[in-house]
DNA sequence: ATTATCTATAGATCTATAGATAATGC
DNA sequence: ATTATCTATAGATCTATAGATAATGC
């Protein structure tokens, strides 16, 4: 585990690869496909065309990549902003609202969580893993029920998407509102009392400083 | 709208097309994308390479039409199955019963419709605008509450999606189970008591005949 | 001296069209 | 005679690599 800082030509690599990933994530975001050729690519990144292949040997595995950084980033900035918050409900529907805000705040996360592949939808990967240990804390807790965890995640995450394409969609939309909106929907869905469903979807947003996406 | 019913030559041509439709379809469904040669696509068909263009001018157009039909077909498919049911929680409930069971069912029409651009997303396309008028008649009716009848239909779309993806993913999944349970969050959601939506969910479902995708 | 990046290009697609063939309509 | 389909191909990409250049490490 203990591991050397980067050489300055480990740097180089690494700020190669980065900018390989967001001109990846950006076109992704923009098109919602990665159906560009590598040359176009490259341009969007200022690295010369050969480089590609040092750091991927395909357009898919770049993509996969590429959403993989953006799960990882977002969980990480997840749990640094909620790491001394203890009711798992809360931490839960914190996560969601401040997930549900990304299209505002940063429009190229957002697009990539969405589109994903599927990504935010698979449990295994990034904040789904967190999301449902927090569920599973909550029915603990005695604060959610449901009967079947696997589809109360899924569905929490289909509810999450959904609002946020509604949002990218409609650029009128207040997307805060939204958000929350669907937030206390699936609050509901797990049972919780309206009061208190309402009294944790109006609680202060930790403060907002976005995820380190790159080098 | 009297229409001429169509001579052999046009019969011939409507052939070509929804050949060329239902390969897009299967291919979408099997790879998520439409990343494959044209010629591919046509071998696929059993269609000549250059009729390709005599129905479409690009991929991309061709996948439109393949999602678009695919839409038409699922909504007609509900609507005739569902013609003669007066309650509108009940249309709404098993209307989504059966799309979250079309992955066992009829997995390539499920996989589109999944993966479809959001398509069962947009709230103007296919039945989504159905179940928009079943939300809002059974809100007026006293059956369901929701504040934003906008996120409450994007959150059912939500939830239907993870839920075939979950089911999807996971071949040892009892679709039907996953499906009702989905549906009963939704309906949670939607502020119906316990008792009432699990009534709902265990109704007899309408005999399943498949929808009719092509010529 | 080593390692990564960059430039240039060969070879392999892939698209779009033009012209030939086959099917239909009268 | 008309219209759609099919076959063949020119021209335009696009990918992957080889060799040259530049940056780093010692």
């Amino acid at each position: 585990m203990s591991e050397r800082p980067p050489s300055r030509g480990e740097r180089r690599k690494l700020r190669t690869r980065a900018a390989l990933i967001e001109a990846a994530q950006e076109i992704y975001a923009q098109r919602g496909d990665l159906e560009v050729s590598i040359q176009q690519i490259t341009e969007a990144a200022d690295v010369g065309f050969g480089s590609f292949y040092n750091h991927f040997s395909s357009k898919a595995e770049l993509l996969d990549a590429a959403i993989a950084e953006a799960l990882e980033a977002h969980a990480a900035w997840l749990d640094g902003l909620l790491a001394d918050v203890d009711d798992p409900a809360v931490v839960f529907a914190t996560s969601m609202r401040l997930t549900g805000r990304l299209i505002r705040t940063r429009p190229r996360m957002a697009r990539v969580l969405m589109s994903g592949k599927g990504a935010l939808l698979s449990a295994s990967y990034g904040h789904a893993a967190h999301a449902r240990r927090d569920i599973e804390a909550a029915i603990a807790a005695g604060r959610f029920v449901t009967e079947d965890v696997g589809v109360a995640l899924a569905c929490t995450a289909g509810c999450l998407i959904a609002t946020m394409h509604l949002c990218d969609v409609d650029p009128q939309a207040s997307v805060d509102d939204i958000a929350d909106q669907s937030v206390l929907n699936v609050l509901r869905m797990f049972g919780m009392e309206e009061a208190e469903a309402r009294r944790i979807v109006a609680l202060p947003l930790p403060v907002d400083e976005p995820p380190i996406t790159s080098i």
